[in-house]
DNA sequence: CACAAAGTGGGGAATGGTGGGGAAAATGGG
DNA sequence: CCCATTTTCCCCACCATTCCCCACTTTGTG
């Protein structure tokens, strides 16, 4: 279980440290990939082969899934930690999520996310009128619609 | 599992260096064909027999379905790598292609597509909101619809 | 206030990608 | 059937990137 929210450098290299109560659930690396709304997503190994393994590429997906898988698997990495316990995001995925110089680290419960500055302050930061309308919105929806 | 995203150089001769993360999975060698999207795909034995065993051609196959097993198995190529880890792409495989001089070679989980510069822009890179969407629509084709 | 743990930064060695030359094999024409 | 030309394959050398290691700074804790 991830949870709370750091404030990290990410150096000229590309490398990002990742806050050691995560590392210690990830005894075994994770793989990176990217998400919605312009975020990069870390998955512990069980966490990525429960989510993945629905989304391969066969003769017989649809276009969209295509498009998806290629998508989704082309910008995954699998990354091991350094002696420090940082990863290396690669150029694309730096660019991807618009991350220079600082990053967000966001435990999310089954998975880590990594924000740059301006979209986690719009996507993660919230009002309590907001707070409460979004939450009032998700009940709504699984009650019946 | 094939992950990431390399962009290598096509020589003069056709070569092209496969990274050495997917070489590692490919001990015996790997099949090369042709995929949809004009990409050309990269197979480990097992497999390219789990994904075409289905594909064969009989007194009982459809007019289409021979066609597609005549287009797959007839460009394919059995290919070994070179003590540098490179592959030879046929004059045929580049101009189906369109390869010329540098190419995307992509890991999508379960095979290695390799692309072009300009076909690999279109469908393997995307904004935030491009991926955002796609997702949602790949979901909601799922959840049920 | 001191010690330990965690994050930051840079330098050097090793790995991996690129390109070219030459030998062997295949192809085509006389 | 033999020779000439082209193509393929193998080997070697160079260069860039990545990875690993070490040292420093900052933060948190006893």
């Amino acid at each position: 279980m991830f949870l709370g929210t750091y404030r990290h450098a990410v150096d000229s290299k590309g490398r990002l440290a990742i806050p050691a109560r995560f590392r210690e659930q990830l005894p075994t690396g994770s793989i990176i990939s990217k998400g919605a709304e312009g975020c990069l997503q870390v998955y512990g190994p069980d966490e990525w082969v429960k989510e993945q393994s629905a989304l391969q590429l066969t003769s017989e997906s649809p276009a969209e899934e295509r498009r998806l898988t290629r998508m989704r698997f082309g910008a995954a990495r699998e990354c091991e930690f350094d002696a420090q316990g940082r990863i290396v995001l690669s150029a694309d995925q730096r660019g991807y999520a618009g991350i220079t110089g600082i990053a967000w680290i966001v435990g999310v419960n089954n998975l880590i996310e990594i924000w740059n500055d301006e979209n986690w302050r719009r996507i993660g930061e919230a009002t309590p009128e907001e707070y409460t309308r979004i939450q009032d919105q998700v009940a709504e929806r699984r009650r019946g619609k």
